[in-house]
RNA sequence: GGGCGGUUAGCUCAGUUGGAAGAGCACCUGCUUUACACGCAGGGGGUCACUGGUUCGAGCCCAGUACCGCCCA
């Protein structure tokens, strides 16, 4: 039995055949049963099949039927007698429990039939109309035609029974779009299990590596429950069916046979089985190759899931087969974009998003950061703001880049020292190279998303917030040293956005000092270990919290900004950018201090709003307290003592040390 | 009917081996600070679908329920 595919005229597989649900009548058939004035009512949604039934089956459990079990019914319109069977597959609970098998013309059917050695009749030809096998009534008819006219026939013998509304899943064929008509029909089908066995140690031993993990096992089940492929297409193109026929006699190989009279088969081969041998037939294969030699196997495949089965699978299955190895060593299933509301994107549906439009509105720099960052291991929807997000940060690089080269001389030497003395330079080198080394594992891992995030907070935070602005000062001096560690960052930062935003930093690119050629051809860089480091990117962490919580509280007090403040501590204590940033006067503090922000005692002012600042000291101190008593709860809980790790039970000590003392500040 | 995935801030989504709930956008308050308002600074906002269990401790592990997807019958 085969999946028929009316429209293209042609058998097809049973993966481009896609179910839909339909809404149909369900109409109901009495049968009378032979000698005997009991009747058995089956239900169809496909009336016009009955002239093919050739039994009707109820489940062995079914006790309103047991003792018509063996008995025979009479067929309608035909009056063929139909046995009565007993059949597992019979649910008992749908329609009336009583099921007209019909072989030729239904799959499910087509198996029972086969179990109980049933007739198979045909009453439905290859061009979608009822055959001479149907009757002279119904010859000729479309399916369609077929089924009023046969349910009008019904109503005459006045063996219909009831219609009611159904809703079931009605195949219809990707191809032409028509329904598919299961019909039995001599075809070709390929044995997969033995071909699919390899492939499947080839997954399991990571020969071949399928990412999102979920896929693997996606792939693993389909392979493991894999059924013959019906290769046979009744198309006039392609490679014919390497089969040849004379009289009886079959004969299946590469060559024709000897002998005179042979005919090969009209058909020709699925075209997916052409695609399936891509990966070497495109190399020379069969032939051993420069080509094959060198690109076959190759590394990565990237595809979408429904190519999995169709194709991948396939790929892998004829790669082992015929050219001995695995094609491809990693298979990345990217995520499907859907419409922004969700839907699958569709041009009948007009849901589809044009990426021509979104790059002449947002450019394609923007388009191409923001797909990254989309990525998912689900499905996701189309994201404006990501989109968004990336010309941000064209627009950011090439503000930054504006501000670092139109404001540094290109230093003689272009070397930056491995330990500069600026904290803040060793800072900015160590972020740098950490994010390129964060960034590379990022993408090595298909994690695309957080690749995106890591390359948009590097540039936006750790480059423009923190490190410019502490350097614009030494920047405006001219300072030599700061030269070289920002064109180098810069040079860095460029080559690294590169791939995912080559147009603005190709522009870019032309106005750096350190150009050689294009950006295109640079080299993408490696992390360099060597200037990381953790004490130093602790250090200037530390500073950074400190430069917040005094912004924060500056605002918090209502400061209006281009006050400065005065904070009596040691200026040594910190980096001189807290001060600045922060915008207070680090001092030895004559006056009274109000309050206490990270052990610097802020000098009375009368810009500050003391209401605020008291009802706001009020709130934080409520917030500490809770939190404080949660965790002295934990501390005091001998269980958690006894079965936390040390480490967690030391942090828990740090953090309510850190608790006591802002509660401290707060007074 | 079988299998897989999802349910976390207003929205779209992250959340590693169980150890103080995150991002972007949106929102609120400031800011014509000479790279950038496609920006800067500060801020508010969550009963992690629900019910039970395991654990000193659960968004995460286990069992079940509801709803939403996808795949295969």
């Amino acid at each position: 039995m085969v999946n028929w595919d009316p429209g293209s005229q042609s058998a097809i597989s049973d993966l481009e055949v896609v179910n839909e649900e339909m809404t149909d009548t369900l109409f109901s058939i009495d049968y009378p049963v032979e000698d005997s004035d009991r009747v058995l009512t089956v239900a169809t949604v496909r009336p016009e099949t009955m002239m093919a039934d050739t039994a009707v089956a109820v489940n062995p459990n079914d006790e309103r039927y047991g003792d018509l079990i063996g008995q025979y019914c009479v067929l309608p319109l035909v009056g063929r007698r139909l046995p009565i069977i007993a059949d597992d597959h019979v649910d008992i609970e749908f329609g009336t429990g009583a099921l007209k098998i019909t072989p030729g013309h239904d799959v499910n059917d087509f198996e029972i039939g086969r179990r109980h050695g049933l007739e198979e009749i045909s009453v439905i030809g290859e061009d979608g109309r009822m055959t001479a096998e149907a009757g002279e009534r119904f010859e000729g008819m479309t399916v369609a035609e077929a089924q009023v006219e046969v349910v009008a026939a019904l109503k005459e013998e006045g063996v219909l029974g009831g219609e009611e509304e159904y809703v079931h899943s009605v195949p219809f064929s990707e191809r032409s779009g028509e329904r598919i008509e299961p019909l039995i029909s001599l075809q070709w089908f390929c044995r997969m299990d033995e071909l699919a066995a390899p492939a499947i140690e080839a997954v399991e031993d990571g020969r071949v590596n399928i990412s999102p993990g979920q896929w693997k096992g996606v792939y693993l089940n389909w392979m493991r429950e894999i059924r013959p492929w019906c290769v046979s297409r009744q198309l006039w193109w392609g490679h014919r069916i390497p089969v040849w026929y004379r009289g009886d006699e079959t004969y299946v190989g590469e060559e024709e046979p000897e002998g005179e009279g042979w005919v090969q088969d009209d058909d020709v081969l699925d075209t997916w089985f052409s695609s399936a041998i891509w990966p070497f037939a495109t190399l020379g294969w069969p032939d051993d190759t420069a080509e094959l030699k060198a690109f076959y196997p190759t590394d990565f495949l990237t595809t979408a899931r429904e190519i999995l089965f169709l194709w991948v699978a396939r790929m892998i299955m004829t790669g082992l087969e015929f050219a001995g190895d695995v094609p491809f060593h990693d298979v990345y299933v990217h995520s499907v974009i859907q419409a922004r509301d969700g839907r699958r994107m569709s041009k009948s549906l007009g849901t589809g998003i044009d990426p021509l439009e979104e790059i002449e509105e947002h450019g394609a720099d923007a388009l191409r950061f923001g797909l990254l960052a989309m990525s998912s291991t689900q499905d996701v929807r189309y994201s404006d703001p990501k989109v968004q997000q990336g010309r941000d940060l064209a627009t950011k690089l090439w503000n930054a880049s504006r501000l670092i080269l139109l404001n540094t001389e290109a230093p003689e030497d272009r070397t930056v020292p491995v330990d500069p003395i600026a904290l803040e330079d060793r800072w900015i080198l160590s972020r740098l190279e950490s994010t390129i080394g964060d960034y590379t594992r990022l993408i090595n891992e298909y994690d695309f998303a957080h690749a995106a995030q890591e390359l948009y907070s590097f540039v936006f935070s750790d480059l423009c917030d923190w490190y410019l602005e502490i350097a614009k000062p030494r920047i405006y001096d001219g300072d030599p040293e700061i030269a070289q560690v920002l064109l180098h960052t810069l040079e860095r930062t460029l080559a690294l956005a590169h791939p995912v935003m080559p147009f603005v930093t190709e522009a870019i690119w032309e106005y750096h000092p350190y150009r050689e050629g294009h950006l295109v051809v640079h080299q993408f860089p490696d992390s360099d270990s060597s200037r990381i480091s953790e004490a130093v990117e602790a250090e200037v962490g530390e500073a950074i919290a400190v430069t917040r919580q005094l912004r924060g509280w500056r605002d918090m007090a209502g400061v209006p900004p281009k006050i400065v403040l005065d904070a009596a501590g040691d200026p040594a204590s910190v980096p001189e950018f807290v001060s600045r940033l922060g915008r207070v006067n680090i001092g030895p503090g004559e006056g009274e201090a109000v309050a206490t922000v990270s052990g610097f005692g802020i000098q009375a002012s009368d810009e500050l709003d003391m209401e605020a600042v008291r009802s706001r000291i009020d709130a934080r101190r409520g917030k500490v307290e809770a939190e404080l008593k949660k965790i002295e709860g934990k501390l005091g809980n001998e269980r958690f003592v006894e079965n936390a790790p040390a480490e967690v039970v030391a942090e828990e000590r740090e953090k309510a040390e850190r608790l006591r003392a802002e509660l401290a500040e707060l007074g």
